[in-house]
DNA sequence: ATCTGTGATGCGTGATCACACATAAAACTA
DNA sequence: TAGTTTTATGTGTGATCACGCATCACAGAT
């Protein structure tokens, strides 16, 4: 009677929380946007419940911000804030590629040199969502081989703050693609670095990447998404 | 009209989470054991709902654990994360001290003088809770310096979960004030090097302070509250 | 024309309840 | 007596409801 296969004993609110989590991540919403209870709930097809433990943990890990009416949003972009999470981005992420290079494998390097190709793939193919997939993964390739799993997920709480507003940008930045060519070419200096025990040039060239595109896309993403006093200044300067 | 203050609008679930973190912060609680929403309703006098949500959230720092059985408990003592929790912690706090240099005022030079005096006193009046206060002040000031406040929440999470285990350990080990006189000289380089501006000497000697605190206490720890097994492999070494 | 009180509406908050599952004590069988 | 099943207790989960607060539109007053 092993027919059965396991059945997902996970719980709803687990759920709701993967969904959102998902959706914030890929920025399906517009930052600022107001989700309430109870029409996150109705569209889930769930009781409000899960919907308010969700949301709350969203809140704590900062994707979600609470406004003072007590109601919930999508973090609203400021741009001095995301200057802050780069810089983080950078010191941080480059710190795990140093502890990356000194636990290198003959495999990670085949690794990351095949998803490199298919990012190149992706930017050939102008295929962005493909790419935006394939850099995450060589990112993520990197600091899993770090073995610091806490680390990880701080990185990944990073990912989740910035990677909307980069992603939004990428989409709406006509040609976006041309600069991600100049990203496998710095992705390159890393897997030569990571290849050759170069802990310091590994981890210089992982900032200079996140810098580099945080730099490019960054007053993109103050036009789109700034708010209206700070885009009313853009707009005069 | 001006003779009200401001009156206390926070949420109760606020308030619940506020009393948790502070109890958890400081060790009330032995590491492992299990929180029931019911029990912690009853003794807090509320219901379950602001407790359920504090413990979620408290979940989501990391600062308890969701069990297999979705019963929630004090993260439980395991000397690998520990290891690991310290060097995110050495790389983290020394890079929020360096950011710091640059922003360094007579001020904050003053301010941490004036902590570091107040912690060579509780050294010698054998105060621990005053010198452990003091040595959080201190640390937190110059993290406050650095006018990164997204970095600050992050140490802020990482004290949250290395916090309890020392603290648990100062308390418990006999003549722990003798290794804060050590402490006290390590602060004194740190601030002579902020004094200096020397941004790279500055952060050298906060990793060094974290880092030397937790090899003194580490293993102690361990026996405290490591696991069942852990502690018989360390009987048993 | 501007400001202010009033009502309606929608939302978050917290209390309560029913249910399912886990654990362990108790009862039973071999 | 040892192993297995049954029962009982307790706990998390999710649904539902009552309440109070925030927001906005509108009407009346200044």
């Amino acid at each position: 009677m092993d027919k059965l296969s396991p059945v997902d004993l996970s719980t709803l609110h687990e759920r709701v929380y993967s969904r959102l989590r998902e959706a914030i991540s890929q920025g399906d919403f517009v930052p600022g946007e107001v989700l309430t209870i109870r029409t996150v709930a109705a569209s889930l097809g769930t009781s409000s419940m899960p919907v308010r433990e969700s949301l709350r943990r969203l809140v704590a890990e900062k994707a979600l911000v609470q406004l003072a009416n007590r109601s919930i949003a999508v973090a609203p972009f400021d741009l001095a804030l995301f200057g802050e999470l780069i810089r983080i981005r950078m010191a941080i992420e480059s710190m795990a590629t140093r502890y990356a290079a000194q636990k290198r494998t003959p495999e990670l390097i085949s690794r990351l040199t095949e998803l490199n190709e298919r990012m190149k793939a992706a930017v050939h193919d102008k295929d962005v969502e493909a790419l935006l997939d394939s850099n995450k993964t060589f990112h993520f390739t990197i600091y899993a081989a770090a073995e610091m799993p806490q680390l990880f997920e701080i990185i990944q709480g990073l990912w989740l703050r910035t990677g909307p507003y980069l992603r939004a940008a990428y989409r709406s930045v006509p040609g976006a693609e041309r600069h991600f060519l100049d990203g496998t070419r710095v992705h390159a200096r890393v897997i030569q670095a990571l290849e050759a025990g170069n802990a310091q040039r590994a981890g210089a060239n992982i900032a200079l990447d996140i810098g580099f595109t945080a730099r490019r896309f960054g007053p993109m993403i103050a036009q789109l998404y700034g708010k209206p006093d700070e885009s009313a200044q853009t707009t005069v300067a």
